[in-house]
DNA sequence: TGTACATCAGTGAACGCGCGTTCACTGATGTAC
DNA sequence: TGTACATCAGTGAACGCGCGTTCACTGATGTAC
């Protein structure tokens, strides 16, 4: 019982995949599913994959960095006119919130899989950090630099932050400690971080 | 060819089963090495493992947890008499140096199976998380309070900015920008973390 | 408009492989006499 | 001191299972006449 409703359909099924792979890779890791989950996640059969994808690796690059690309894209958007500490505070209490801690398979791919990008082939590792350098760009862009530091270094630190408190936040079995962890790491963002920080809103 | 030398000597091939697991979980992943690698690893066969430990979970909760207690002695005994912002540069040039991030099999578990211990089961969790909150208590005393945030707060953000600058610099494939995110975190808590902190160095 | 055919996205069974785990066996050590 | 036996850490073959990948097949769609 196949079903398919002429052209334009292929890459439709293509993109159904690619979301299933991005979601159950977030919320399963890179080798918690495997392509017949994946596939049975978007309604389809395994043997289909290969009309997609050359391999299970091909899937994995592109799972990944779809949705940050896509996140940046969005999130771009949202901030717009923002900068300064007004931006940082909300970055700040969206990224670590509970919902996204509570929800990986829809959140930060960098985050939710971390230490398994680290040992990620070439193609994967390379679509990442492209989207990475993105990302540092438009935190440079809103952060500006300080007295002490330039926008880059005040970029990476933010990023380390944002990424370093929701792993451990994620990882710790107390809900109460997650909290606190969560908090403590929002409210320095927000109030402590370079308080004397030269804003640089964007158009 | 079985070689046993009386009592004593299944506890140390005990040790060197969770040695070599240790570093290969922290090398591969929590799934990127079976039993029979790991036991490989440690010059054994893969059948004698069940005589050690009751399964595979049991072993990775251990391999897991041991080196974090382990590290967190040697720790203490190096950083003793060392307090406040010393103590915080030294802690950072050694956590987020070059060394510290191409070896991952001898370092900090924590930066190197972050989202998988996300997704753990109860048994690794907690072991985890009792060591992180050993960490936490070594980190309040060292760091102690300043004027806006309790020394609990602070552990906790010197903890995730340590954790999450070494994730990011592994993830990159450039060397040259992993290093400059090792410098810049390095740089930030060295030289700007709460410049007016209160030293509350150990006894 | 109606029939015959080509296309090709998706199916589902099959493959070889490595995994976690079990178990009958081996053989060096420590003990009994 | 010397021989016979019990112990038990470690061996290695075997198991059932799920994986990534292949491939002959299906059947709804679009096209030709």
């Amino acid at each position: 019982m196949a079903m398919r409703y002429g052209p334009g359909h292929k890459e439709k099924t293509r993109e159904k995949i690619l979301d299933a792979a991005g979601k159950a890779f977030r919320k399963h890791g890179l080798e918690g599913v495997g392509v017949d989950g994946v596939m049975k996640a978007a309604g389809l059969t395994a043997g289909g994959f290969y009309a997609h994808f050359k391999n299970r690796d091909a899937l994995v690059a592109e799972a990944v960095s779809r949705p940050l690309r896509q996140s940046r894209l969005l999130y771009e958007k949202l901030t717009q006119g923002l900068g300064g500490r007004e931006w940082l505070g909300q970055t700040a209490r969206v990224y670590l919130s509970r919902a996204h801690r509570d929800h990986p398979e829809t959140g930060c791919p960098l985050a939710a899989l971390q230490s398994e990008l680290g040992r990620s082939g070439a193609e994967t590792r390379g679509a990442v950090e492209a989207e990475l350098e993105s990302f540092l760009h438009l935190f440079e862009e809103k952060l500006g630099k300080s007295e002490k530091a330039p926008a880059t270094d005040r970029a990476i630190v933010v990023l380390a932050q944002l990424v370093g408190a929701l792993s451990l936040a994620r990882m710790v079995k107390d809900e109460k400690f997650s909290d606190r962890i969560l908090l403590a790491c929002r409210k320095f963002l927000a109030e402590e971080f370079e308080a004397e920080s030269q804003t640089s809103s964007a158009p």
